[in-house]
DNA sequence: AATTCGGGGCA
DNA sequence: TGCCCAGAATT
């Protein structure tokens, strides 16, 4: 039995139902397969129908706002995908005339497309023979075939990437694709793989040599880096003050409040003589208070954030917050912005439009 | 070649 | 807690 027969056979069997099998449309596949980057199907489904339904065409996506399309996307993380899916959308709309590329070749040029994305594309739709490499596809090749090779090394990419392509099914390379990735979610999986009633028992080299839960190897990532965060949170006749994030970092473009990092965790003393503090508030505050006593702990994949948020009272709002790229704005017009998350738990908490 | 981008879920 | 998720872009 070939691999992809077994495979193929599981997959028929064993499928979920998901919208974005049901259609051949490059727009909507495009938009599955950047959604799901680093994403969960669970976690990112619901951005998904919130997407579809809002822009029914490439068009749609393209003529809206980067902040309306950061507002849907907001929650789902990675934000750059959101960036790069808007800019594509406008120019798959503008310069492509609305028609998507119909090969992996084109279609990895695009911005956000990457090799898995322009393999699943190119499959999905147009039936080009391009193998996908996922999570889920290193997962299920290193176990089967018992390699060792790193699946974040350089030499592990291009071997994973080739072994894929030498087991696709050149007559139904889209089916192949689903197939060995929702094999690799639903049934190899990364902890307590159904092993039992694997139809690649007897073949699986993992298995035979128990070593399931050694592969795939990895290299091990980057420590993580704390950082403090301290947000002014500038109340004043019903209105605060915001400031979009800019240039590369964490949240690029998203919004949040004026925002003083510090090296330390600090207190309320050392906030009021704080240089960059002083500079925006004077001593014109009314009154100041720790919103949370304890900081909140938000954590990235590659940063720890520390973060306090103060309110201050004020009868004005300050005029060093009334330029640069700060934003004096009602309590009630917050919920408009896109947020990272951590802004987002806040806002409901502190019940702004009370 | 290594790092940087989020957030949630799970053992 | 640490690891993983339908990765890609940047350094």
């Amino acid at each position: 039995m070939k691999f992809y027969n077994l495979l193929i056979d599981w997959y028929l069997s064993n499928k979920r139902e998901l919208p974005w099998r049901e259609t051949k449309n490059p727009y909507y596949i495009w938009l599955s397969e950047i959604m799901l980057q680093q994403t969960k199907v669970t976690q990112g489904l619901p951005y998904y129908l919130k997407f579809v339904e809002e822009f029914t065409t490439v068009k749609d996506l393209a003529n809206a706002s980067e902040e309306k399309v950061l507002k849907l996307w907001q929650g789902l993380g990675y934000y750059s995908r959101a960036r790069s899916l808007h800019f594509t959308a406008k120019y798959v709309s503008d310069t492509l005339k609305g028609e998507f590329p119909d090969n992996y070749k084109d279609l990895k040029k695009l911005k956000g497309v990457g090799d898995y994305t322009a393999s699943a594309i190119a499959s999905f739709c147009f039936k080009e023979p391009v193998a996908v490499v996922d999570g889920n596809v290193y997962r299920v090749l290193s176990r089967v075939f018992g390699i060792d090779l790193a699946i974040n090394s350089t030499e592990g990419i291009k071997k994973f990437k080739e072994l894929a392509q030498s087991l696709i099914d050149v007559k139904r390379p889209g089916l192949y694709n689903q197939a060995i990735m929702e094999f690799g979610a639903l049934h190899c999986k990364p902890k307590n793989p159904y092993c039992i009633s694997c139809p690649f028992q007897v073949r699986c080299k993992a298995f035979q040599q128990g070593l399931i839960d050694k592969l795939p190897v990895k290299l091990k990532k980057t420590k993580v880096v704390t950082k403090n965060f301290n947000y002014l949170v500038v109340l004043a006749k019903d209105q605060t003050v915001i400031q979009q994030r800019k240039g590369s970092g964490i949240w690029e473009n998203l919004y949040q409040f004026p925002l003083i990092e510090t090296e330390i965790e600090i207190s309320k003393e050392e906030l009021l003589d704080n240089a960059e503090f002083k500079a925006y508030v004077k001593d014109d505050f009314k009154n100041i208070n720790l919103f949370n006593k304890k900081p909140i702990k938000h954590v990235l994949s590659h940063r720890k954030l520390m973060v306090k948020f103060w309110v201050i009272q004020l009868e004005e709002i300050p005029d060093n917050f009334k330029k640069n790229d700060f934003r004096v704005i009602d309590n009630s017009d917050l919920k408009l912005y896109p947020v990272p998350v951590l802004i987002q738990k806040f806002l409901e908490n502190f019940n702004f439009t009370k």
